[in-house]
DNA sequence: TTGCTAATTAGCAGGTCTTGCGAAGAAAGG
DNA sequence: CCTTTCTTCGCAAGACCTGCTAATTAGCAA
């Protein structure tokens, strides 16, 4: 995703307008790496810019992402995260923290895959589920955690960041 | 997963009851290729037996996911796909109409990877977006569809199935 | 500076998908 | 046939996201 300089200048220069909280949301995805949701990046922001809407948050990261500067990933965990790498890459996603994290392979392009027969791929997403280190090296073996088919809740209701998408930003 | 015989008889063992519910679905989920939603195999079932409950179905679902008979996919269309295949394979995904496909693809388990750095991967999913062959030859470069951050949405409500998930049982 | 106009914001209602809960019902086993 | 325990249904509720609209504001021009 461009600076928030650059990002700035397109949108005015595509008839948008630029507004503080607009200004703001640029400034804390720029070199993001946290790939945070909606809700958490509104946390952070109501932190800065108190009284900002989550639905403006919503919007913002919708309008980011098709202007092609935000990259929408779904790791299956119920909310929708956003990524600032636009990068060819793909995501390390931790079973027990939820953390996700860029990760470069190398090949994936050309795949070997059986039986395509008409099909024609335009993007390849590759998730690779796992632990982190630290979650490894905290936990013993605690088996097979019946988890429910969406991700883990949060109940925190736009206060303080909890466990789950980490966030460090400025 | 496991024939309906099988799965009776592995559901009694271990202290669960078979009911006309669970049969039926054992029935409609075996070998089914689908990649059905909770909500089409609903949507299904409810043919075979009126008055059944979609309670009834997620839970269902839900317990076969539990048991490894299931695997639960998440193609980022909204709601939640089942796969009856436990192979070791990966997913089509038609960006156009939904449609879900099973793919083999060999080589998938030592894609090089930089940096993982103590990251240790369990499982790796890859998905395919595309267009299936009906949907490239149908459409002209219909460019760019502003899509919804959540998958298309369908009205019907537990009627016949309309278009996206389609389903093609016994 | 002032004024105009189109774009944006905030907030809430509403939609979709999924799970929690509890009363009524049914499968297993004696 | 009876009892125990698990299930089913149906509804309420929760999580996530989008539609709508009145009030506000950015950007531009005079």
């Amino acid at each position: 995703m461009k600076a928030p300089a650059e990002l700035t200048a397109m949108f005015r220069a595509s008839g948008l307008k630029v507004t503080p909280q607009r200004q703001l949301l640029f400034r804390l995805m720029h070199e993001n790496k946290s790939h945070p949701t909606a809700e958490s990046l509104f946390s952070v922001a109501s932190d800065h810019m108190p009284g900002i809407s989550l639905r403006t948050v919503y919007q913002t990261l919708t309008d980011l992402s098709s202007m092609g500067e935000l990259r929408l990933i779904d790791v299956g965990s119920g909310a929708a995260r956003f990524d600032p790498n636009l990068d060819d890459h793909h995501h390390l996603v931790c079973q027990s923290c939820g953390d996700v994290r860029d990760i470069y392979v190398s090949g994936s392009g050309q795949l070997d895959v059986d039986e395509l027969d008409g099909f024609s791929v335009d993007t390849t997403t590759i998730l690779f589920h796992g632990l982190c280190t630290p979650c490894r090296v905290t936990q013993k073996v605690s088996s097979t955690v019946a988890k429910p088919l969406v991700g883990i809740s949060k109940s925190n209701t736009s206060s303080k960041n909890t466990t789950n998408p980490k966030e460090r930003m400025s």
